[in-house]
DNA sequence: TATTGCTTTTCACATAGTGCAATCTTAGAG
DNA sequence: CTCTAAGATTGCACTATGTGAAAAGCAATA
């Protein structure tokens, strides 16, 4: 994710352009090189050119497209073949499906979220912290209108009520990794809030732009003591403290059913 | 194009062990390697051994190593610490909804979902074709008790009335893909059924195993003519003949209107 | 048709990935 | 508690294999 300027603190550059933290030795250049164009496909626009793969991820033209060939060839990429720009394949939505299927979180909180949903008359999420992004990986779909149904939402750890309760409470990384991906002069601004997050039993966060609602998130627990997901809802459009508290009320208690049958991770 | 032998056409074995297509030529092997593991890991128990994964992979076990442990420095693989095995990891989900959330299908349907839900009261479901297998990508849940709700579903294409839409009205190689990932018995019984499938204005499977619904699925096609997602509902326990053609006539209408929202690909 | 941007292929070189074999770690049996 | 075995790592020598520079296709635009 790093080209070669603008190196993180810690790293060495050994060769040009290679570059070598302490826990990558032993580890194959290739791969790191194949999974930073994953990376770099994953922003911005859906389809992007060889050439500015190739800037922005420092490699040589030729062997950005001998990367991209190989990822082609299992569907972990894909190229317009009119335009024969690349862009993320459905190879990873296969793969996303298989390991989420298997995430004992969600099999234990699935029984719950209808009921959720039908108790609260809203949408309910499921969040997970991944790399500084919260990744929204379930949901139910309460009555609501929904003209704003934006699904298979991934946003900078800190713009979310569920983000911000895995950030907070999550690693030193994770916590580190999530300040990243915020911009400089909000970054100064958040920094300082970990402790009221990490301690409060719920957040709520209003929805950034026009018609977005509000999100109401607790945290999931596990028997080590460690939160694994946030168990969200969409508030509805106005909405008091007592029916804030209610909402959040009802999402721990799922959270907290889930985690018991967790047990121990 | 029928098959000289019952030798795939066109391969050629170069070394020892090692199979080359066509269009397999300026291909970096060890990208290959990477992403077969994946696929390995993506088969079978969450967690699973390197000895295990070496064998089943015919690669190397420190190769296999290398090739995870460069895996697990970006996510796309998990270790677990006390068992020390390696399972997929929170970056595929990333790197999914990253890919889901800009798949013009998906937001061309997302209008219609919630109201198909309300109006039919039943969950509803879309679907893709990835390598001879149906992967669910939106679902919006319905009122029903929702015990049996298995989310994050990825099947054999041919066991679920979404697959056979894709599979049987997609291209020669997807359905070729999907009849070999099921059973031999199944694949002449099953392999005849395509021109009926494909004509079909839509499809109704049972729930093979207990309380688990039918599903009735409809083809979603592009201004190409091409399927490019199914539409499925599941269905009311006991239903008649005109409850489906109702539910069927519902769905192919959102499918009609997402079809035409999304124009040439 | 020439020009410009991009993608793809070729080629010679040495980087960097490979397998073997030795070492370390963990778990279970005695 | 030690001993043993199965599995996970690491070192090392070798060359297969991935690399960049440069040249060749290929499409658009003018």
């Amino acid at each position: 994710m790093a080209p070669v300027s603008g190196v993180p603190v810690g790293w060495a550059v050994t060769k040009v352009g290679r570059v070598s933290e302490p826990d990558a030795r032993g580890t194959l250049g290739t791969v790191r090189n194949a999974v930073l164009l994953l990376e770099l496909l994953s922003e911005g626009p859906a389809f992007q050119q060889l050439t500015d793969l190739a800037e922005r991820s420092g490699l040589s033209v030729p062997t950005v497209h001998r990367l991209l060939r190989s990822l082609v060839l299992s569907d972990l990429v894909e190229q317009d073949p009119t335009s024969s720009r690349y862009g993320l394949g459905p190879e990873v939505a296969r793969l996303a499906q298989r390991y989420l299927a298997r995430q004992p979180i969600l099999g234990a909180l699935a029984p719950y979220l209808v009921p959720l949903r039908d108790s609260i008359g809203q949408t309910v999420h499921v969040a997970v912290l991944v790399r500084g992004s919260v990744v929204y990986v379930d949901r139910v779909d309460g009555a609501d209108g929904g003209l704003y149904r934006d699904t298979h939402r991934v946003h900078a750890a800190l713009e979310t009520a569920a983000g911000r309760i895995l950030a907070s409470r999550g690693t030193e990384d994770g916590w580190r990794r999530a300040l990243e991906s915020v911009d400089a002069e909000q970054r100064s601004r958040l920094g300082t809030e970990r402790d009221g997050w990490s301690a409060a039993p719920y957040l709520v966060t209003e929805g950034g732009s026009a018609q977005e609602p509000s999100e109401v998130a607790v945290p999931i627990v596990d028997g080590h003591g460690h939160t694994v997901a946030a168990l969200a809802a969409t508030a509805p459009p106005v909405t008091s403290e007592e029916q804030l508290d209610r909402i959040a009320a009802q999402l721990s208690r799922a959270a907290h059913a889930a985690g018991r049958a967790l047990g121990h991770g």
